[in-house]
DNA sequence: TACCCCTAGTTGAGCCCTCAATCATCTTCG
DNA sequence: CGAAGATGATTGAGGGCTCAACTAGGGGTA
């Protein structure tokens, strides 16, 4: 058998299907980032982390607890971080019993500026995506993407531990 | 009355569904994008402009076109286009009847690149959507997505529409 | 103590995207 | 014809993301 005859291509249903969620998540993602940098001058993602951090206790969060609550890389949250510090919407202390640590604290002008950009973005997601569903869909595509979730979850760690056994084991195999 | 009480936020239900949405969209974006980026070089904007040329007439289509088709705006693929044509995998040239437009020609080494990175990308949505969903979510699926997709798509026209207007209306209203 | 490895977080380069401005060309209409 | 405006496409600046390298501090072991 060759390589090629071997994948599986989608059947026709299959390959309409990821079109129309293809076309479908592109656009939502797009009109809800238009709509968040415009109205509240915040890309989404910073939208999530001051969520995030504004529902913490004392409003404060390990830098790694933040990245993780947020599915974000470390990089990624750090160069954030900085960002929204300069703005004034974050503020970052050490942590005293682990000195690489650091917390980051939601200021007031965060809370302030998130308070701000909440009703808008509410009203686009509500408006672009729940005013498009009958309940019932409603209710599918939370199994549905509780779903996909559930299947990626656990993806990201298996990737992250054959890395590691990969490393670790060196090359072994021979023929 | 006034503006905050007037905000009607997400009950419950949709608060849980948004987040799985959310997280679910995500985690699939980034997953296929990592996979598609490492094992064919390529981000997934790219792999969608590759697979539209692909299916034109000729292997060629108008850059408006091609823009509209990947629902792109033309800055985007004109910076897309422009690194791929480095690539070789595109190849521009200029319209004769309307010398302000051009063609993308897809190359064959760009065919040879789709045909490369198709296969692994495939399995990639087949094992990180489809086998996470059974055929009857699947199917859901499909009519979410659609209506999402019709929901928003028109969207983009009026709110186009819309800037022209006030554009054109200047401002009218006293209060 | 010295060594080694692991973990927390930051940094910089390079890439993609958006936005606004620009160029060149077509079209419309006086 | 010629000016104004619309259209097709490109460009550059600026920002966010990823990847890989790095800093710095903890934790175990001999």
């Amino acid at each position: 058998m060759d390589l090629m005859s071997g994948t599986s291509w989608l059947s026709d249903e299959e390959q309409r299907v990821w079109r129309d969620f293809s076309a479908a998540v592109n656009m939502l993602r797009a009109h809800l980032e238009a709509q968040l940098q415009r109205d509240a001058g915040m890309p989404h993602a910073y939208y999530e982390i001051l969520v995030v951090l504004s529902e913490a206790p004392g409003r404060v969060l390990r830098m790694s607890e933040l990245a993780s609550a947020t599915r974000s890389s470390r990089s990624r949250l750090s160069h954030a971080v900085a960002r929204m510090e300069a703005s004034g919407w974050v503020r970052r202390e050490s942590c005293p019993t682990d000195r690489r640590g650091a917390f980051a604290h939601l200021t007031a002008a965060g809370l302030a500026a998130l308070e701000d950009a909440a009703p808008g973005h509410v009203e686009a997601v509500r408006a672009s995506l729940f005013d498009a569903l009958t309940p019932e869909q409603m209710r599918r595509l939370g199994e549905i993407s509780a779903a996909i979730r559930d299947r990626l979850a656990p993806r990201c760690a298996e990737a992250e531990a054959e890395e590691m056994e990969r490393l670790e084991d060196g090359e072994r195999a021979g023929g």
